[in-house]
Formats: C-alpha cells, sequence, structure tokens
DNA sequence: CCGCGCTTGTGAAAACTTTCACGCTTTTCG
DNA sequence: CGAAAAGCGTGAAAGTTTTCACAAGCGCGG
C-alpha cells in the first residue's frame, strides 16, 4: 500500500494470499491425521470451491512445492505452510479485557494450540482480577500492561473491551512495544506506521448475512 | 430484478463493497449522534484511510444521494444504508452452543442493537438448559431447535459450537429453514445454494498477524 | 526405456477493483 | 450578479486478482 520502497520479491503477498493459505493449512492438518500422503490441487479446490489454478498460484508465492504427476506432499507442504505463516515459533498474545468475550477467546481451542501461547488476559475491573479462565489463565490487573508485554515478550495483542476504552488500550499495547492487534471492538483504530490491526467486526458480519437475506426476499439473487 | 426502484443490478454489489457499506454506517451513525448535518466523501475517506472516489462509487451503487456542491446528508444517507443493507426491519437471531462463546456473542451490545434480536441460545448440555445468558436471554434444548426456528422465524444461525460438531448443527439450522449462517467453528461447512455461510475464523486472523510480524522480523517489510 | 496419463508451474487473458480526472451542480462571497 | 470554490457522479485508466490453457516433469505399465 503505503510502502514500496522494498524490492517487490516475497512480501507481495496479499492479504487474500495468507487468509487461504491458513484455509489450506488447517486442511493439511487435517489430512495429515487422517493418514494421506499425497494432495492434488484439484482435490483442495474441490474442498473450498476455489480453482485449482488459484491454488497452485497460492502455493507457489514460496517455491516449488509440488511433485509434477503427483501432487503436493502433505505434511511437507504444512511444514513449509507453517513456515511461511511464522507459526513456526511461539508468539505469546495478551488479551484486554476479561469479559464474556475476552473469556471465550482465552479458553478457545485452537487459539492456544498451534503456535499462539496466551499468557494472561488483564482487566481494569478489580473484582476480575485474581480469577482465572476456566482453562487457567490468570487475569491480571490492566495497570500491569506493560510488564507484562515486557516480562513476557507479548508480540499480539487482542482487544476485547467495548468500544469506548478500544483506542487507549491500542495505544497502550502500543506504548508497551507490541506491533500486532486484533481488535474486537466496533471501531476504526488509528493507528502506527509499524503496527499491524486486524479487526474482527461482528456487526459487518451480521450486516453482510442480512443484506443476502434482503435480496433474497427483493428476489434479486 | 423485478420491484426494485433502483435501475443498477442490485446483486452485482461485492462483499467488499457491503462491508464498506457497514462501516460507512457505523460511522453515519456516530456523526449522526454528534450533531453533524452533512458529511463529504473526503472526509469519510480521511476516516478510513480510503479514496474519495471509492466512497463515491460505493455510495452510488444504489442511487445519487449526495449534493453537488455539498456533500451527503448524515441522517438521510444513514436510512438508505440502513435500507440497503436489509436492517430496517428486525431478523431473529439464534446461537447455537451456549459455552463461553455463545454466552459472550449473547451479551455482545451491538449484536441487539440495529435490527437484530436473539432469541435464544441452543445446547445439548442439559445443565446448562434453563438458565440465562447475562442480559437474560435463555438457554433451551437443542432438541427444541426446529421449533425455536420456526415459532419465532429465525432468519440468521450462529454456530458457537466445535469444530467437529458444526456440520451437524449448520445441517440442523438449513433443514429448519435458516438461510443464513454465521459460523465460529473454524471448519469449510459444506452447504446448500440457497443459504449463505460466513465463517469468522480466529485462527486465520492470529496467523495473518503471524505472517506481518515474521515478515518484520525478516525485514522483508 | 518408451509412451501415456496425471498434475504442477506459469505466461497470457479475463474479470474485477480502485483510482484518476473532469463535467456539472450547488453554495459562498466580493 | 458573477466568479470562485466545493464536491458529487462517472467514464476511462490503472492496478490487482482470478481463471484459462498448455508446456514440461514425474511415475507406472508394458
Amino acid at each position: 500500500m503505503s510502502k514500496s520502497a522494498a524490492p517487490e520479491t516475497r512480501e507481495s503477498i496479499s492479504e487474500n494470499t495468507t487468509g487461504r493459505l491458513s484455509v489450506y493449512l488447517r486442511c493439511l492438518t487435517y489430512l495429515e491425521q487422517a493418514g494421506e500422503q499425497t494432495i492434488s490441487s484439484q482435490e483442495l479446490a474441490d474442498r473450498f470451491h476455489l480453482n485449482s489454478a488459484q491454488i497452485r498460484k497460492d502455493l507457489a508465492c514460496f517455491g516449488e512445492f509440488g511433485t509434477r504427476g503427483v501432487g503436493y506432499n502433505v505434511s511437507r507442504l504444512k511444514e513449509q505452510l507453517v513456515h511461511t505463516l511464522g507459526i513456526d515459533r511461539k508468539r505469546n498474545v495478551l488479551i484486554v479485557g476479561a469479559g464474556n468475550l475476552g473469556m471465550a477467546l482465552a479458553d478457545y481451542q485452537g487459539f492456544n494450540h498451534s503456535g499462539f501461547e496466551i499468557v494472561a488476559l488483564v482487566d481494569r475491573d478489580p473484582d476480575k482480577v485474581g480469577r482465572a479462565s476456566r482453562s487457567g489463565i490468570p487475569v491480571l490487573a490492566y495497570d500491569r500492561l506493560e510488564t507484562i508485554v515486557r516480562e513476557n515478550a507479548v508480540e499480539i495483542g487482542v482487544i476485547a473491551v467495548n468500544a469506548e476504552g478500544a483506542q487507549d488500550v491500542h495505544d497502550a499495547l502500543v506504548g508497551a512495544g507490541v506491533n500486532a492487534v486484533l481488535n474486537f471492538a466496533p471501531v476504526q483504530l488509528k493507528t502506527h506506521e509499524r503496527v499491524k490491526v486486524r479487526t474482527v467486526d461482528l456487526r459487518i458480519n451480521l450486516e453482510s448475512l442480512s443484506f443476502f437475506l434482503k435480496n433474497v426476499e427483493d428476489g434479486t439473487f
């Protein structure tokens, strides 16, 4: 987008593509457990209603990993994706906000699996501090955010507070040195150049469904 | 293309565009409360780091609503977006799975606002049935899903169960007549022609952040 | 060890999205 | 009142993503 300076070799992988890579990875993990040895781009495409050429293009972003006439080795490709996505090493996560959503995220399977470790939740409410999520992740005082980030080498912050508090929480996280933020509050955060924010907005998803339903009703679809 | 006054092909509005329309709507709601009368495409663009022409194009999808030399009337545009997105009438929502995530969603502000009403949660666990979320939404028996959907005219189903159960839940919802599904389980659901599924996958979001961090480390970015 | 069926990797084409640029309308101000 | 400024709507250009189509590599059966 704004950053055009570097030689465009490998970082020109778009967000669409990396999203699909994640999906492929999930599928490969399943296939590996199911004992499959190889899979072709066509078989993958069928599972996701995609075009096989697109899958091959996506996978070609980081080298040649298939064997012509055969397909892709499941384990090898999985390892490669894990490496490409940077989840071959653990990344520590801090959740801000120990309400229902924060707690749900803390206990979410698949969050703690595959390379992400939630080190703690923090909350302003003194009643919540000192408790722990069902899976044992402690709730600590919001005041201690910066210390927690530094001592645990937190790389990813999750904002699970309401819209009003989100910008402050963002700024606190960034101030403490966090460069990647997953935001569940329905606001457009003002952020820094070096920081990546991804917002998950539930309302947008519902509204998209509503739009679809409306068009079905109107017979547009 | 049956009854609508708008001449353009309605269904050609892309998902990207409707997502942005939702974002604009959120902003307009805020501006209206702040007492703003009009806003220009440029001012909106600045807020979201978008191009003003894109905003004008997005808004032009459903007719001409701006005034040249002036901009857009905030209230009028908001009403139009509400109508376009189909949230000018209430849509009933049923959440399947009363774990942390289901409960968090049930209590989420902004879910119950603006046109969506969560009628109930359902769960297989007899211990959970009979309880209610903090905001008072009841947890009912999973067996009664079909009845609940019919009696309450549920239009949107939310899947907040684990990956294993998600496909069954999806099929049950669709079987009961639900045409729109918001899926939080990390699986690719096999679905029907007439049904719209949107999947919110937390892992994909985290992995996208991880990819960003990795590229920062590698100096690619 | 040769041909045949399968499947990758990839340029080129098609489709789609975003941005530019400019005509035209409305408001403001001298 | 007329000119300048603001700002929408939109066709055309630029850019990006997806799909097509095909040469080339691999593996197996004969």
